[in-house]
DNA sequence: TGCAGTGTTGCTTC
DNA sequence: CGAAGCAACACTGC
């Protein structure tokens, strides 16, 4: 489940990759996920010829600035994943043209299809079929995502912004931290390391946080995500690469499906609650409500 | 074998 | 208005 740091680092890959590629074709087996336009054939015509000027990202939403102020915006929601490369069309399903790491069997999930002017293609690999993918004019774009919180990772996002957005929300620390218009980016994995290297309970009331744990929280934020980033992100579920590859950030997991092993710091037994119907993964010991 | 669990978003219901 | 529940979908693990 791609949160900030696995679209930060699709986003960053694929700056390096297809910048100035232009669109020449697209292929689908499962039109109905291109939301807009929901033509189908519509959206194709509007894509070719059209070609990347920068890759950008907000909250999870990855958005290709193309020429003529379009913009094409990818959620990848729970399952999607971007890849770069060669493939050839073999009896229904894509196979990568060279040997590695994208032969994993996400190749099985791959709804649509890219192809550029320079041969190289960018594939959509989905198994839950939830991603998004909408095209926009750039000039309306802002509005569609003026909903998003601030962006937990930019420089300006400071201690006082951050006070400001929590301020006078109610509710559980790790379902305010999961809301996307308090701050964009953090998920299920994120947010439950986060309050682990915060030492704060999941469970705890927004309002009932002091002034220290505010401080933690916010500089767990910065530090758990920034670490993330570096590590190009998670792959306990499925993520990978625009080559396929996993993240390293598992080595530095301490909490997330870690139920039954031992903390890492004090040695009690991590456990798992759910929390608004989300699972929430947690020391009792050195976590505190 | 069968069914709960998996996570993100948005819509419906209360 | 807000919170809760569920649907969108398909595969894994118990």
């Amino acid at each position: 489940m791609p949160e900030l740091p696995e679209v930060e680092t699709t986003v960053k890959d694929l700056n390096k990759k297809v910048l100035g590629r232009t669109f020449i074709d697209i292929w689908s087996d499962f039109k109905k996920q291109v939301k807009k336009p929901k033509n189908f054939e519509q959206f194709k015509k509007e894509i070719k010829g059209r070609k990347i000027e920068k890759v950008r990202r907000k909250g999870k939403n990855i958005l290709f600035d193309l020429s003529d102020s379009k913009t094409l915006l990818i959620h990848q929601k729970l399952t999607g994943h971007l890849l770069v490369g060669y493939w050839i069309l073999d009896n229904g399903y894509w196979r990568p043209k060279v040997k590695g790491p994208l032969e994993e069997k996400i190749n099985t999930f791959i709804h649509l299809l890219f192809t550029f002017d320079n041969g190289q293609m960018l594939a959509l690999s989905d198994l839950r079929k939830f991603a998004k993918i909408e095209l926009w004019d750039r000039k309306n774009l802002k509005k569609e995502l003026s909903s998003l919180g601030p962006e937990p990772l930019v420089k300006d996002f400071t201690f006082q912004k951050f006070k400001d957005v929590l301020t006078g929300k109610k509710g559980k620390i790790k379902q305010i931290l999961m809301n996307q218009e308090v701050i964009a980016g953090i998920g299920n994995i994120y947010s439950d390391e986060i309050l682990f290297e915060a030492r704060i309970h999941p469970l705890k009331e927004v309002p009932n946080l002091n002034k220290d744990e505010f401080k933690e929280i916010f500089r767990a934020i910065k530090k758990i995500l920034k670490k993330a980033v570096k590590l190009r992100g998670e792959s306990i579920s499925d993520f990978r690469d625009i080559g396929g590859r996993r993240g390293f950030f598992d080595e530095y997991r301490k909490v997330y499906r870690k139920e039954g092993q031992k903390c890492s710091r004090c040695g009690a037994i991590i456990k798992k609650i759910k929390i608004a119907g989300r699972s929430a993964h947690f020391c009792s010991k050195c976590q505190k409500l």
